[in-house]
DNA sequence: CGACCTCTTGAGTGAGCTCAAAAACAGTGG
DNA sequence: CCACTGTTTTTGAGCTCACTCAAGAGGTCG
């Protein structure tokens, strides 16, 4: 099943038309920049809830910015224990790493149907030498994502369970409200199942489900029918002390 | 006490000489370029045990190189709950984050006496403008910065206390080898007491005893009088499902 | 030789886990 | 519209790994 295949657009100018204009990699950049970009071809990918970007151990020569959707990253241990590292919105830079030659050590896969701009590897590469200003803005994304992968370490090494999932509810919705405003009332949409909350928190399903109603049952938070309500904010930062503004969108130049 | 205060050493070119060919930041560059390092006054500082680089929710407008010593990063919650988010080891690079005009969510403080290359930050981002390969160069940092984030995150995310102090035990040996040949029969000097570990780890200091008292009782490994001893390297790779080669050091470009 | 760390060990507790099973829900095909 | 099947959520009961509290032992340094 899932045999729908990657659907490649066309034309690729497509791909830095105003989707473009509103991703990190980009976003501050002159349209002069821009018209550049578009000269490397931007391939333009959509794909189905379930799929898999890259998977663990292998070798990649793409890397992508997500447009639209989730997508998580995990690491899953040989006897099956699984680490989610990360959930990836509207704007996340994919598939980055230290040596573009060796394997991933995680896998990344949609949580809902995707699209993403790919960059082959070279093409990546290229639009560096030709334009370093992208290449300073790939090391302040990629630093902003180790900031986060610190923040979720600190959750999972001195956090007990409720404030694991009061942390991670505030950042994802300060998250989505940098990326436009989020309609506090009618909830947010998260395509997390109570499985995925216990992969990415270090707990198991089981207790992510008596920890949601002990939120429910507070009065802070609830998540049913993918749907998150925030019903307490300011409950839920003295919980966990979560300060917003902690990812600056600035630019390092 | 350690009323030591920071000694800045008079010659700037100093830093640029011999030890900073081996430092990552700059490993393979031309002499050309390292020649134009040198322009922007490198200050090398030397700092005592314990001296704190930058603290907790300050602005910095320094990144540094480590040269020699061991730094720690870490993360303190209002409470007094705190979290080590990474052991800094020569060659690592510090201080570097998205926003750097906002203020550093983690503190940085030596762990022994050590030995700084001291970049302000104007000085830095001009390298970067003048240098842009140095800026694909960070990315790369970062990215393997992250990488070992992650590693870390799986730790505390899936495994069990004795999984966890192997691991460690592991990338500590395994990061100090690509620095140089290492001791086995000596043992590594590891600078961290048990309440270290505990931090880093995310469990209480008696727990770390208890933990490190069943690595010895099983021939595993020792620590003691910070001295490591990898006993049985083969063992401990069993229990973790460790790799080497993690993090390559090989450049992007 | 105190004073102060750091390490070690014991005893009891608890947050989160495992095992087990029911209930709610979403498709799917008749 | 309804059985049928698989997935996700919910709840209960008991267990365990890691925590807390407490106290002793071993170093180190002024």
């Amino acid at each position: 099943m899932n045999s729908m295949p990657a659907t490649a657009i066309a034309d690729p100018t497509q791909c830095g038309g105003c989707p473009v204009r509103r991703l990190a990699l980009f976003e501050p950049l002159s349209t002069d920049q821009l018209a550049a970009m578009q000269a490397h071809r931007l391939e333009q990918r959509a794909l189905p809830a379930g799929a898999v970007l890259y998977s663990q151990d292998s070798r990649i020569d793409e890397t992508y910015t997500l447009f639209q959707g989730w997508v998580m990253l995990h690491r899953t241990l040989d006897d099956g224990r699984r680490q989610i590292l990360q959930f990836a919105l509207p704007g996340d830079f994919l598939g980055f790493q230290p040596d573009l030659n060796a394997p991933v050590f995680h896998a990344a896969q949609a949580l809902t149907p995707v699209t993403l701009c790919v960059f082959k590897r070279e093409s990546l590469l290229q639009m560096f030498r030709e334009h370093p200003m992208l290449a300073i803005r790939m090391a302040w994304i990629t630093a902003r994502d180790e900031a986060m992968a610190h923040d979720h370490l600190t959750s999972l090494g001195r956090r007990p369970a409720r404030e694991r999932l009061a942390h991670l509810f505030l950042e994802i919705h300060q998250r989505l409200s940098t990326r436009g405003p989020v309609d506090e009332r009618a909830g947010i949409p998260v395509p997390l199942k109570q499985e995925h909350l216990a992969d990415a928190l270090g707990l198991t399903t089981i207790h992510i489900n008596r920890t949601l109603r002990l939120l429910r049952e507070s009065g802070l938070a609830t998540l049913r029918g993918g749907i998150l309500r925030i019903l307490d904010h300011q409950g839920l930062v003295e919980i966990t002390g979560y300060r917003p503004d902690r990812f600056g969108t600035r630019p390092i130049l």
